[in-house]
DNA sequence: AGTATTTCGGATATATATATCCTATTTATG
DNA sequence: CATAAATAGGATATATATATCCGAAATACT
C-alpha cells in the first residue's frame, strides 16, 4: 500500500497557521505568547512549532521579542490586512498555486498535462479562497466559539 | 526554510495515475505494455513504477497477464467506466476527500477547524472534478495530442 | 553587573516517502 | 521439458519531512 498520510498543507503549515491565528487572538488583548503556550493550545510539537514560528518572523508576518516577558505577538493593525495565503506561502512556498498536478516540470498551458483545464479549475479556488481569507476573520472565528484550533 | 517540493497527489499517485493513461492508450490497440516502456513514456523511476502498477492490479483497475509476451493491459469496455478519483484511491487513500485541511483529527461538521467552511467548498469541488473524470477523455486528449505525459 | 527568561539557530535524531535491487514465480513458445 | 520473458514481492537504500536537543544571544528586572 502507498497510502499517505496527508492533504494540501504540510504538517509545518497546518502548525504554522494554527500558530498564527493563536498569536493573533492573544495580541488583540495585547499578551505575548510562547511556543510552549502555542503548542499546548494547537496540539503540535513544540520545539518544532518553535522553527516554524521563526520562519513566520523572518517573513515579517509575526514579530518576536527576545528576552524576559518576550514572546510572538503581531501588530493588531495587521491582523485584518494578513492574508492566509501570506502564512502559506512563507512555509509551503508557492508551488501550491502554479504546481503541475501530475508533476510535469512546470504547469504550462501550451503544454499542458492530462489533468490541466480541470485542475486548474480547483487549484485556483483554492488560490482566491487562500488570498481571500484574512487572519482577523480566521482568530474572531475561534473566540466566538465557532470553530477549534485542536481534537 | 520549510519548504515541500509536492501538492496534493503523491509521486506515486501522479506517476499511478499517468501509467494507467498510458496503458488504457495503448490497450485501445489490444498491446500490452511493460513498466520499462511505461516508465519511458512517463518519464518516472522504473522499479518504483512496477511497484505502483501492482497496487492498481490488486485494486482491479489494471490488470497484468505473467510470463513471456505478458504485461500490463485494462479491458477496453472498463476504460470508459474508470474514473480519475478510483486510481487517486486506490494509491493515496480518501484522506484527500475526507481529511481536515488543518489536520484535526476529522473533519467534522459540529467541530470545524478554523478553515473548514472555505476548505470543504475547494476539497468537494476537487472530488466531484475527480469522480467525474473517466479516464476514456484522459487517454483521447494524449491521442489527440491535447495534453501530454511528460516534460 | 547579575540573573532569570526567552527567542535564535545549528546539530542531530526519527519517521515517512521515494527509489533500487535481487530472487521467486508464472507462462508462452520451441 | 527446457528456455526465455515477464510480473510479484521481499529486502534494502536514499531523500525528504518531521521532530528534538542544546548552547548562544538578547532583554527585563533586581
Ligand atoms: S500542466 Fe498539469 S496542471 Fe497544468
Ligand atoms: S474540520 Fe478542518 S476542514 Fe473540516
Amino acid at each position: 500500500m502507498y497510502y499517505n498520510y496527508w492533504f494540501v498543507f504540510s504538517k509545518a503549515c497546518e502548525y504554522g497557521i494554527k500558530a498564527t491565528i493563536f498569536i493573533a487572538i492573544n495580541s488583540y488583548d495585547g499578551r505575548r505568547v510562547s511556543p510552549k503556550e502555542i503548542s499546548k493550545e494547537i496540539d503540535s510539537p513544540t520545539a518544532f512549532t518553535a522553527k516554524i514560528l521563526q520562519d513566520l518572523v523572518r517573513h515579517h508576518i509575526i514579530k518576536s521579542v527576545k528576552g524576559a516577558y518576550g514572546g510572538f505577538e503581531i501588530d493588531k493593525d495587521t491582523i485584518s490586512k494578513i492574508k492566509l495565503a501570506q502564512i502559506v506561502n512563507a512555509i509551503d512556498g508557492d508551488q501550491i498555486y502554479k504546481g503541475c498536478g501530475l508533476g510535469l516540470q512546470s504547469c504550462n498551458e501550451a503544454h499542458p498535462c492530462p489533468v490541466h483545464d480541470k485542475f486548474k479549475l480547483v487549484r485556483d479556488d483554492l488560490k482566491f479562497m487562500l488570498e481571500h481569507t484574512s487572519l482577523e476573520e480566521l482568530a474572531l472565528n475561534i473566540t466566538s466559539g465557532a470553530s477549534f484550533l485542536k481534537i
